[in-house]
DNA sequence: GTGTTTGCAAAGTGTTTGCAATTTA
DNA sequence: TAAATTGCAAACACTTTGCAAACAC
């Protein structure tokens, strides 16, 4: 089962990522294998296209940002990203694609998660005629206490 | 106390409008007028700067797409409208100032107040080191049931 | 008059797109 | 090889800004 795989220089997890893009039904691409390393490996994120691309340069990965706006939104349409919206400025994208909300730092376009299980939202009419609800989301918008 | 009033072709509520944007610290010129008649008049509503420069040119009133935007800004550092940020594409403002929620329409860019008491969120964690929370807003994302 | 506000057009942002070259399967 | 993907640069939509002319007080 062990498959033989080329080594790409300083790729970690290619193998396993590999797996989870073609899970997706995504073609495994050098691109959107070093990107998916960048986003899935440790912690869960958020990033704007912006700042995965400086890191991906950072991280010697060559990517345009025109196919880092594309990856992202293909990840978020094969469901490994979900799309944050907080700032009319940016378009934040989370890792963490289950329920939970969000604090948001709005000087400093900083996203804190909130797990799921810690709020709840109650009292929401039902949707208007004809309108049936998708998802609620809850932003906590924080300033800093100087 | 009834204070005369020059009376400028076409104006509703040219005087209390003026006084409100008095009040608010804001010269009342011609443009930040009609614009505030055409959005305090009647029911609370959503506009978009683009919505209410297309409203205004309706009217006939002569206003720059700038001026809109600039207005808009200032009615809202003034506390006359609140911006409301749903939609990473464009910024939505809102008549209505008071503590409310809303439900959101992605596929029309359709806001539709629910009104604060309605709508309760518990389990706020409590803001991390050296955060307060400003504000919590809810959005109850809907989508069409065709 | 003096300081504020407006409008225009230009510049800015973040994002998307057309298309030839490249890569994957 | 056929189909999908990439990168570039141009195009985009929305928003802000610089500055001279117009306006409010």
């Amino acid at each position: 089962m062990a498959k033989i795989e080329r080594q790409s220089p300083g790729d970690g997890h290619a193998d396993s990522t590999t797996a989870r893009l073609k899970a997706a039904g995504l073609r495994p691409t050098r691109q959107r294998i070093e990107l998916a390393d960048l986003l899935f490996t440790g912690q869960d994120r958020h990033v704007t296209a912006e700042s995965l691309a400086e890191e991906g340069a950072r991280a010697g990965i060559k990517v345009s940002l025109a196919t880092v706006y594309n990856t992202l939104h293909q990840f978020q349409a094969a469901g490994l990203l979900r799309q944050v919206v907080v700032d009319a400025a940016r378009s934040y994208f989370d890792t963490n694609v289950g329920d939970h909300q969000h604090f948001f730092v709005g000087d400093e376009g900083l996203l804190i998660d909130i797990p799921g299980e810690h709020i709840s939202v109650s009292g929401v009419p039902a949707a208007p005629e004809g309108l049936k609800v998708d998802r609620v989301d809850v932003v906590v918008r924080v300033v800093r206490t100087s």
